[in-house]
DNA sequence: TTGCTCCTCACGTCACGTGAGGTGGC
DNA sequence: TTGCTCCTCACGTCACGTGAGGTGGC
């Protein structure tokens, strides 16, 4: 897939995709000479995904982000370690640790975004109820009469 | 109280108070010569602080932040004209009606936002899910002697 | 008077947007 | 060949950060 579809798929623009790849924090694609088309798998669509719901959901920069990245990056390369038949049990273990340790701390961002927004949501919500406090008041001290 | 102390206390810094009077999203305090001090009230504090929660947790641009400021602004003003005795009946329930119009408004864009975080963290829940159960078939295929 | 905080430019930066001018594949 | 999408500069913009140089109140 090239670059326009990607953008298109994950919801984001041809420009903000180059421009992650320029401060490094999308690999380009495959390899290229200078001018050649950037190609994508759908695989390359999931990752960016990722990224951009992170980035917007939990409200960190992409210098945060790149760190988050990195994550991804190694766990990757874990999953191969993980699956291939060489690897000892002890270290199939570390690398389960190593993954539920960056799945704890994706956890928690959003436990404390769900924390803020509740917060606002009850406060909004007060609001509203005082509202319609008004509302019963004005109801009782001179009701509207039925037409 | 002063620019400092009420970015202290609102959690953000004195240059991005002092931005966003010049682009017209903040009244710069009370009136003031030019090159005077700014100051602000407890009040203020208030409306600053929402802003910034709306920004941060809703991830509006300052542009749009500019609408619901305005929203704002009409509030205190209607605010006003509800307490006012010479205000009919009629037109308090109108403005009643107002404020639920602006109250649903930002408890819908609260609402879309939970909506993806809670999808965010239902699918980081089924990852983890997936290494408890890697972690269970490696117990199972080889236990780990005990100590 | 000394510190601290404030003031106004004004340039720097981050995360892109937006052309300008040119090349590549169905 | 015509359209469309792609490419690389490179300058513009939004939302501030960060000094420079100077003034104001406890």
């Amino acid at each position: 897939m090239r670059i326009g579809e990607l953008a298109r798929e994950v919801g984001t623009t041809v420009r903000t995709i180059r421009y992650y790849e320029e401060i490094g924090l999308l690999a380009g694609g495959t390899e290229r000479v200078a001018g050649a088309h950037r190609t994508y798998t759908e695989h390359d669509a999931e990752h960016l995904r990722e990224l951009i719901r992170l980035k917007e959901l939990l409200g960190i920069s992409l210098d945060e982000l790149r760190e988050v990245a990195a994550d991804e990056g190694a766990r990757a390369l874990l999953r191969e370690e993980f699956r291939d038949d060489g690897t000892s049990v002890a270290r199939r273990r570390r690398i389960l640790d190593e993954f539920e340790r960056i799945l704890e701390r994706q956890l928690e961002l959003v436990a404390r975004r769900r924390a803020q927004l509740d917060q606002l949501e009850s406060e909004l919500l007060e609001r509203r109820g005082r509202v319609e406090l008004r509302r019963a008041e004005l109801r009782a001290a001179s009701p509207r009469r039925r037409t």
